[in-house]
DNA sequence: AATAGTAATTGATATACATCAATAAACTTG
DNA sequence: CAAGTTTATTGATGTATATCAATTACTATT
């Protein structure tokens, strides 16, 4: 859907505060926002989000859902959670490369054409520079999680979990449990399970809201990667030094 | 260390061919190329390559590693097997992020410093085009193996590992089996009985060598990224339609 | 507020794969 | 090429977590 001229101001001003457009002038992003569209997405809707059909740059105004695979079986492997603010790019993506979107929420994305994208690249050192930086990010958040997938126990996936929610301020948990279970890689059951246990470190989820006996309990669930964004980070009480 | 003026051309030669340097004229090569390093690795070591030691790009001029996670109980995570031409760039990670490197064979690896590289980002557009062309193939590779690691059973994981390395033309394993099976994220004894199970399905595994009863035995473990590159891809033959 | 529908928990059981142990095969290296 | 060392195989056993089944707790809708 191709938005309105009020509209595109007001989205406007919402993209040029993300990470991807940033120290890049309103003047050159400007002839690119006039190619912005629009799409709503309904709590429910599955979409394969395949470098075919949309090799475009996804923007998420407002919203969720997960990225997911699924094999011959049924099974499924929830690769990302997306949310507002958050950027994903199958342009990028081989196509061949066939990704499915299922979404949580009611969800808006603002997108951009390859062509629309690769002609700010050309012009634009900077914007090749935030597109570098997000894909390079995007190499290492996977990386990180593949090691949480294979490294992990139930219950160090768990804490590790818990760990971003708090370094992020949240006291709440962000997502529904069993999304969080199926990105964590677990059954339900075993995620319920593993909240029990950490009990015995003093850690409780009552209902959605995290409780903590004296507040670092779930620092032995960090690592360096997300550590870096905690007020603490490598203070005494730190375990990254 | 900084090679002679005669190894500059003769890695310069070699340099061009790769994927990232595609495109790009010799006399804008030129001056990236006076400022290569070169360092030569034994086998059996071990490094970490951590962004803050090592903020460069590495080519693989010769050689076999493995880039692998440790977790605190000593488990560890492949996360890729690196040969011959491939490139990796620990530049590109967070200075958080480590990643140790164990040498498998005696290797040179050729790099350059992050100023190098992105003076030449700054100035080329096409190299630009590359890094992002590379850093994406990088975040698509991770994806597919987090698919493999989290989704597929043993005998399948085996079973994709010999369908790549027949697309490659490769009637022979290209890796000690030690190394395929933690790369698999499965114990060795594990992919020993898993090659003994594929012996149902016609394929039989005799030291090295890999043997097919009619040739088209693997299909069946082929996803269609990796079948993209395959003489036979979409063919009636092919199972990807 | 009542009903239906979904999500979460708890318990019992099954299973794929790891681990341990012993042997055999395959490469190093003097 | 022989002795030593690493790698691979085969068998027996253990275990973490999935699956199945039943119950309870939420959430949403009229």
């Amino acid at each position: 859907m191709i938005p309105s001229e009020i509209h595109i101001e007001q989205y406007s001003a919402f993209l040029s505060k993300l990470p991807i457009f940033k120290n890049i002038s309103k003047n050159e992003l400007g002839p690119l926002f006039q190619t912005m569209q629009v799409h709503q997405y309904h709590k429910g809707d599955t979409v394969i989000f395949d470098a075919d059909q949309h090799a475009n740059l996804y923007l998420v105004e407002s919203g969720l859902f997960k990225l997911t695979k699924f094999d011959q079986r049924g099974d499924e492997l929830v690769l990302r959670i997306v949310d507002q603010n958050d950027a994903i790019s199958p342009m990028h993506f081989s196509p061949h490369y066939d990704i499915s979107a299922e979404f949580v929420k009611d969800t808006t994305l603002i997108y951009f054409s390859k062509n629309s994208i690769n002609n700010l690249i050309a012009k634009n050192h900077q914007f090749s520079m935030n597109i570098i930086q997000f894909l390079a990010e995007s190499a290492q958040t996977l990386m990180l999680f593949a090691e949480v997938l294979q490294l992990k126990t139930t219950r160090e996936k768990v804490g590790w979990y818990l760990v971003r929610a708090k370094i992020n301020n949240l006291l709440e948990f962000p997502h529904p449990k069993r999304l969080i279970a199926a990105y964590l890689g677990m059954a339900p059951e075993s995620f319920s399970r593993a909240l029990t246990d950490l009990k015995n470190d003093g850690i409780f989820v009552k209902n959605r809201s995290i409780e903590l006996n004296n507040g670092n309990e779930l620092c032995q669930y960090c690592d360096a990667v997300t550590g870096s964004d905690c007020d603490d980070f490598k203070s005494n009480a730190c375990i990254h030094h």
